[in-house]
DNA sequence: CAGTATCCAAAAAGATACTG
DNA sequence: CAGTATCTTTTTGGATACTG
């Protein structure tokens, strides 16, 4: 069976832009380093309102990439970890943002460059 | 100096948005193999129309990550090519592409269980 | 061919209030 | 604590028409 993310109507482009996306792609990389609870994630991935993590987290649920743990107490606790799928995710995004932040310096550069050429 | 992109406002954010957002990971990942006219990249990324597909290149122009080429001949052409910060970038994002379309069956049973339990 | 400009519809995001 | 529900605002996206 072939998945190409290139052909719009292929189910790999919305999971892809789901690990990919503004908020998706902070809050897997969050995971990476062991469960999380919702509202230590919430102050982890600086910005994200309730509404949006709850919904980024259950895309991500839905996909297998995160795992959802529930304690039935009260209060309630709820621990978000990466599975063994969502962690080598995870390992591939961590590649990708590392790279772009080490090279941040050149990429202002570039900016910079641009943007007086068109001043 | 220090980039982290989970601190909301600092400019590797955008940066890594431009990349791994809907239109610009497919316009990134079809530059891999080689340059491309505009109208080529548009028949390439299946979906993108003119207006998303000129602002995603200025974006990933601005970044550094893609160089234009304009001739300035009649009819104009103009190649679009990954610079080599663009081509860095490009192998790590393939690589998580890869990852994600390899599992996707995988994927789409996680995402049958959820649904039916939801259901 | 390679775009830009404009307008409108749709979707995503944010703020706020509320619940088990 | 861990969310959901609702409403409003903002952003994004697509269609279309036009230009060098």
């Amino acid at each position: 069976m072939e998945f190409n993310v290139f052909a719009s109507g292929c189910p790999s482009r919305p999971t892809l832009e789901h690990v990919t996306g503004r908020w998706g792609s902070l809050t897997v990389g969050a995971l990476r380093e062991g469960p999380l609870r919702f509202n230590e994630l919430r102050r982890r991935v600086d910005g994200v309102s309730e509404k949006m993590l709850a919904q980024t987290l259950h895309a991500l649920e839905r996909d297998g990439l995160v795992h959802r743990d529930a304690q039935p107490t009260n209060p309630p606790r709820v621990d978000y970890s990466l599975t063994p799928l969502g962690h080598e995710t995870a390992e591939r995004l961590k590649a990708l943002i590392d790279l772009v932040e080490s090279r941040m310096p050149e990429v202002l550069e570039a900016q910079e460059r641009y943007d007086s050429r068109l001043a």
